[in-house]
DNA sequence: TTTACTGGTGTGAATTACAGCGGTA
DNA sequence: GTACCGCTGTAATTCACACCAGTAA
């Protein structure tokens, strides 16, 4: 290698290159062709007609110039300021993966997208569902590092991410954090719409907005559970999910419960074609008794009311008895009188985080009032609190001998002080 | 006397994005 | 002829780790 630094850092490269290049073929500066031309074989002279490869974009590119475009465009709701390097894309989860028991529903963009969370553009939707269902049905290829705010508002995940990302943690989040029963019971506002012959459309309708949706899916919604005089719907991970009755304000910040895990699972179909087949039958055969055979409820509140009205056409019987029966008055009234596990002031809390052991110590844990969740909710808060992300010094001596030891290429030289010169 | 530790850089493995190609409807 | 899909190969990027000398433990 040292033989090869002759010629200065130019020289350097160069002779790199011509070494790493197969043996007597010619390979043109440029990075893309090189392939082309290696691949013709014995001919050191070969004219390829392929078409040059375009420039090959950056990672990132596409996103931060679309960023960028969006800043010019917008820049008041687009704030390139705001714009972080974007974090290492993530495998994209497949939301109806069947052997996928994740706990996540992707709906928000966390990673690469700090600025497109940020509290300036968290501004409630117009159209709320649609907002939602965007983001899981239009995007049928999950943008890279969706996560789902999972027990977290949309601002504490984006502050959490802008602060610091580590799976592991957010695997101990949802670990400890459980089921989260707050999501379920939230009450609905839904009214679907459901099996146009072989389409599911969705539809939701509030005091203001009426909204249509198109296919999502596939899969049928209307399996829930009953409690008394409401009946819940689960809208599936990626169609309509239930929404609390609560007023405008914050809806759209709070989580979903995944109805995957509550799902019966099914098969995918085996072969197109004769999925095909089956749904030109349908077409032409049961467009009469298609509104019939599937399950529709229709939910209306139009006064905005918990006591919604029902009309139920058809009452949804799950072929398997996977039926999660809740006692949603009981869980609401052990709620009743605890402040939402979410709205704390996490990290810079030291007031909060302080408290925690107190307050751990004034928990009665066999309480029938969820004094376990409670402890575990504080517990995990402390840990979330104390972690530590950054290299630990323990000594930190000689982290200042290590500063000023000198460095050639990073690595540790002897210094011109050393005794060995002096000796020498 | 031995060993662990300290930080910046180089390097190879791993990962990701995407153009190009062939098959099919 | 065209669009779509899946596969493959390559370039770009990220990540983890070794390396080095001096010194405290």
């Amino acid at each position: 290698m040292s033989c090869l630094t002759g010629g200065g850092r130019a020289t350097y490269k160069l002779d790199l290159e011509i070494i790493k290049s197969p043996s007597n073929s010619w390979t043109s500066q440029s990075s893309s062709p090189s392939s082309t031309l290696s691949e013709s074989s014995n001919s050191p002279i070969a004219i390829s007609n392929r078409k040059p490869r375009t420039p090959r974009k950056r990672p990132n590119q596409t996103y931060n110039e679309a960023a960028a475009l969006l800043s010019t465009a917008y820049p008041k709701i687009f704030n390139t300021k705001h714009l972080t390097k974007p974090c290492k894309f993530t495998k994209p989860h497949y939301p109806f993966s069947y052997e996928s028991s994740e706990l996540v529903v992707p709906y928000q963009i966390v990673e690469n997208s700090g600025f497109l969370l940020h509290p300036p553009l968290l501004e409630k939707p117009n159209c709320p569902i649609e907002q939602r269902l965007m983001s899981s049905c239009d995007k049928p290829c999950q943008s890279p590092g969706e996560i789902d705010s999972k027990g977290s508002s949309s601002l504490d995940v984006c502050d959490e991410f802008q602060e610091d990302f580590d799976a592991e943690s957010i695997l101990d989040e949802e670990i400890e954090e459980s089921v989260n029963i707050d999501s379920i019971m939230g009450k609905l506002n839904v009214e679907s719409e459901l099996l146009k012959e072989t389409n599911f459309s969705f539809s939701y309708s509030n005091s203001s907005h009426h909204h249509n949706f198109g296919t999502c899916y596939g899969f049928p919604i209307g399996l829930g559970f009953e409690n008394g005089c409401h009946q819940y719907d689960f809208g599936m991970r990626n169609g309509v999910r239930p929404l609390r009755n609560v007023d405008d304000g914050d809806w759209w910040r709070y989580p979903s419960v995944n109805v995957i895990d509550i799902t019966p699972k099914f098969k995918p179909p085996v072969e197109k074609k004769k999925k095909k087949v089956e749904k030109l039958v349908e077409l032409r055969g049961s467009e009469p008794s298609s509104t019939k055979d599937n399950s529709i409820i229709k939910r209306t509140n139009k006064d905005n009311s918990s006591q919604s009205i029902k009309e139920e056409v058809d009452v949804p019987k799950p072929k398997s008895a996977l039926l999660l029966k809740l006692n949603y008055d009981t869980v609401l009234n052990a709620w009743s009188d605890k402040e939402s596990p979410f709205s704390d002031d996490m990290p810079g809390s030291e007031a909060a985080g302080n408290d925690v052991q107190a307050r751990l110590a004034q928990i009665d844990l066999f309480s029938e009032n969820g004094g376990m969740r409670e402890a575990s909710v504080l517990r995990y808060k402390e840990k979330r609190r104390t972690r530590l992300f950054s290299k630990k010094i323990r000594y930190q001596v000689r982290k200042v001998n290590a500063d000023r030891r000198p460095r050639m290429k990073g690595r540790f030289v002897k210094s011109p002080n050393s005794p060995e010169r002096e000796l020498g």
